[in-house]
DNA sequence: TACCTTTTTTGACAATTGTCAAAAAAATTT
DNA sequence: AAATTTTTTTGACAATTGTCAAAAAAGGTA
């Protein structure tokens, strides 16, 4: 299932919809550190990652944060832009050599005017990141530091051997120093 | 327009799609204090406040903890639970005397099923709800107590008269003392 | 291997926010 | 209006996390 958010879904035109998909998935390949995105621009991709990592970052008073991870069968797109159809604050870079399918917004809205039954596919596709985002939230809100990279450790351990802790850290919302020292003490 | 969040959509089909969901909205009275959805059910409605106001919280460590605040014209689910179909850990109450729509779960499936077409307005409507969540996690990374508060008081002004600060200092994620100390030396 | 660059760790200290207890102020009820 | 309850503020102190600077470790390249 290209659409990892959509694993659970069991439907027998997923099929149908997967093959329409496909005809508008453009694949390349990338090497690490090529830009998927970058900031000021409208974000006119959403990108499937099939093999490799990339992390969407902004900068906050010149430090440079992490908005969200992808690895394999992940998606990642400059999200609030690629809806809104504004500036994207977010910049997208590739953390290993990749192999990324892109979509289009303009393809995508195209094949949900021709074949408007596919909404309902990007509805429970919104309603699961949206969850995944309300976890986050109560995440930063309720939970130590300590806490949240215990989390990351349990729910994504690949993650953290592949990507480097000052991205991990500003992922969780602290300074590579406090990681660093939450790491060592554990 | 009922739903706030799509306000902004032109569309000559919205005054059906009105129409059509207006068969399925219940409205009722309610007075302070009273609960709309308990912790440990399934969330079986999306109310919609049309005067009043209603929260969201939880319980973190025995202490309360405001996730969403919804006045006049807003909607509030514990949302999670709505669409996952599982159980809540929140509770929405009421905190003045209230008109309230609701709209249940079953009947907006129904109601889908029947009109597949009304799929897209339900997915606008989780994009603009997402992109207000990934507002708020931007807001809790990178903005300081004061910062946060700041917005609010910018942002929702009469929101801070309606309702006490106990629950707009869980809301922003700190305590109801700092929220104190920051009122006073602003 | 040696060199250079990047990443991670450590130290010292400062700033922010939390905790607990109590007082003051405001709102609600009798 | 008085009493009661709830909300807000204040104080003292502790815990957490951040900042800045530097050292150590790890990785990549010539």
């Amino acid at each position: 299932m290209i659409f990892e958010k959509l694993k659970n879904i069991n439907d027998p035109n997923i099929a149908n919809l997967l093959s329409d998909f496909q005809k508008i998935m453009k694949q390349n390949t990338y090497s690490k550190k090529e830009i998927l995105h970058e900031e000021g621009a409208i974000c006119n991709h959403l990108y499937l990652i099939q093999k490799g990592v990339a992390r969407s970052f902004y900068y906050k008073d010149g430090k440079d944060i992490t908005a969200h991870f992808a690895v394999e069968n992940g998606t990642i797109t400059a999200i609030d832009s690629f809806i809104q159809r504004k500036k994207s604050r977010y910049n997208i870079e590739l953390l290993e050599d990749s192999e990324v399918i892109s979509i289009s917004h303009q393809d995508m809205h195209t094949l949900l005017e021709e074949k408007p039954h596919y909404e309902k596919y990007v509805r429970l596709f919104l309603e699961q990141i949206y969850i995944d985002l309300a976890e986050r939230i109560e995440d930063l809100l309720f939970h130590s530091a300590k806490e949240r990279y215990d989390k990351l450790v349990k729910h994504t351990p690949n993650l953290l051997q592949r990507v480097s802790l000052k991205h991990i850290s500003s992922y969780i919302g602290i300074t590579q120093e406090t990681l660093s020292r939450i790491r060592t003490q554990a």
